[in-house]
DNA sequence: TATTGTTATACTCTATAACTATA
DNA sequence: TATAGTTATAGAGTATAACAATA
């Protein structure tokens, strides 16, 4: 497209001649990333966006995010653990933790049990119905990845797996 | 920690003996990720949650976020390009976009020409400030992505470069 | 009619700080 | 005093819809 500043002599509704770049940009816009090609966190996180809408595509019935899920996966294979250890494993902050069990506990999944360890903490847990639904949800996680799979191909998937497992904080 | 579900019938008062579990939790938890553990969404966020905390954290200096970064650079290497071409691009709402540019342009860091090729267009260009505050910006993203490259270690770095780079939306 | 830029709204998430109760 | 959970707030990001100007 023109650019005004370096046509700045040329009067507003003059007839505008297309210029080379004008045309390719009109029919086939090819824009430079330049710098971005450099950047691992700007493909990592075109990549994690890629990867959350599908699951949450994919989990909108059952109306659970990639965070709940993550918060009732390990609830589930850590039952009694505390809020703290709960959002410290999981990179949440305490106080987003704290409104997340709220809705997780008005649709009757979670359940805060009072420790009989320590007063100030609360046990975790999964009510039956909880349990019932992580485990569709588990069903609908692993569509998910296996759509991954397939996007990426197999390879990259298992490789980008690997290599981000690996990281630790 | 023990969980009052499990032992309902003992006096909240009495005195609480600690299980193996719970010594061991006290002293060194250990939380189970479980299916976590396959979900290559759940290590991608991990990922790119901590590069971003680092990009975020050495660009704080000049006010510069990840987000807008990538916009400045967009915009110097296609100058003229339009919000929908540069929104669509970096897969940004234009809407979202419209507030980011109006934020860089009271900087003086952005403009928005009247394109004279299409009414409807504007044609973004930094301005010498912009340039200037992007040089500034490109030096500590290089530091930046050593950090990471370090972190990571190199090959894990060049390899999860490589990988998600070939991805595409 | 379709597109560009804009405004407005609601919702989610993040980042803080302060408060309470318990230790 | 220190910690766990809670509440409140501000800011950023996302998702929509609707609108005016222009094509």
């Amino acid at each position: 497209m023109a650019v005004s500043k370096r046509t700045p002599n040329r009067p507003k509704d003059a007839p505008m001649p297309l210029r080379k770049k004008d045309a390719q940009r009109a029919s086939a816009p090819v824009i430079e990333l330049a710098d971005l090609k450099d950047r691992l966190g700007y493909f990592v996180r075109r990549l994690q966006v890629a990867i959350f809408q599908d699951f949450i595509r994919r989990l909108a019935r059952i109306d659970v995010s990639p965070a709940q899920f993550s918060v009732l996966v390990v609830i589930a294979a850590n039952p009694g653990l505390s809020q703290s250890e709960l959002a410290k494993t999981l990179g949440i902050e305490r106080a987003r933790l704290v409104r997340m069990l709220h809705g997780l506990e008005l649709r009757k999944l979670t359940v805060r049990l009072p420790s009989s360890a320590d007063g100030r903490w609360h046990a975790l847990e999964l009510t039956r119905e909880g349990e019932k639904l992580l485990a569709r949800a588990k069903v609908l996680a692993a569509e998910h990845e296996e759509a991954m799979r397939e996007k990426l191909g197999p390879e990259r998937h298992r490789q980008m797996l690997e290599l981000a497992r690996g990281f630790d904080g």
